[in-house]
DNA sequence: AACCAGGACGTGA
DNA sequence: TCACGTCATGGT
């Protein structure tokens, strides 16, 4: 049973089955993708030449703080309400934050946890403020209250567009099914699994998490989780 | 009406 | 370290 070869066969399963998913998703981009779930427009299929500008680099940094834990129609309607008090970056977001909070918190408040996400943007914009280099560490990052190792990896592959793996609850759930993970197993130990055995760009990492994405939102959603997927059903090892 | 959603943090063992 | 409660809201 050949590990390494597996997550790319995986990986070539998936976008045989769904095609390019189009990740990150915009507010004001018109893409389209009929096949995927929930939303169909924002996406990009097949076009990875994104963020396009800065205001699009930190509507995908505000979009990774306000979606922990929360479906994506939610923080959708989240960055339209936001998008129509501040302008996407960390400047104006902080100077509105802190003048209008409650109009603030009403903008954001469908994707839940109001509060902490509140907290957590205005974090992140001081962060972005702050930074005197174009791309941050994955440490410095990771040292704001608020971004945890998926939101540091989520804003260091998709708005910056770095090498980093991306891990999820999906991931997980979908890797232990198959046998190649244990559910348990720390996300720096899942994340490093999949950089030490997946051969691909920082393209193809992107691609494969929004894959994951919606596979797992089809077969790994309910419990027992994975049951009735028979897409990737060959690829059990044990 | 319980359960889940593209997690992170604080606490106590 | 690690398991567990908490954080909020909307959809199914």
């Amino acid at each position: 049973m050949n590990i390494k070869n597996n997550l790319n066969l995986i990986y070539n399963k998936l976008l045989e089955t769904y095609s390019y998913q189009g990740w990150w998703p915009f507010i004001d981009y018109e893409g389209i993708n009929p096949t995927k779930t929930g939303a169909i427009n924002g996406y990009h299929p097949k076009d990875y030449d994104f963020p396009k500008n800065e205001k699009q680099k930190f509507e995908v940094i505000f979009g990774s703080i306000l979606t922990q834990n929360t479906a994506w129609s939610s923080v959708e309607m989240a960055l339209k309400n936001l998008n129509k008090l501040v302008n996407f970056n960390p400047e104006s977001l902080l100077k509105f934050a802190n003048k209008n909070e409650e109009d603030f918190k009403d903008a954001i408040r469908c994707a839940g946890f109001v509060n902490q996400k509140a907290n957590y943007l205005k974090n992140i914009s001081k962060f972005y403020i702050d930074l005197q280099d174009e791309i941050p560490s994955r440490k410095d990052i990771l040292s704001v209250k608020g971004i945890g190792n998926e939101t540091a990896d989520s804003i260091l592959l998709f708005a910056h567009k770095q090498k980093e793996f991306k891990v999820d609850a999906y991931t997980k759930r979908i890797f232990s099914y198959l046998g190649y993970i244990n559910e348990k197993d720390s996300y720096m130990s899942v994340k490093n699994f999949f950089e030490d055995n997946f051969e691909g760009d920082v393209n193809q990492y992107q691609e494969y998490h929004a894959l994951i994405v919606e596979h797992a939102k089809r077969y790994y959603s309910k419990t027992p989780y994975g049951v009735n997927d028979k897409i990737l059903n060959e690829f059990k090892i044990f």
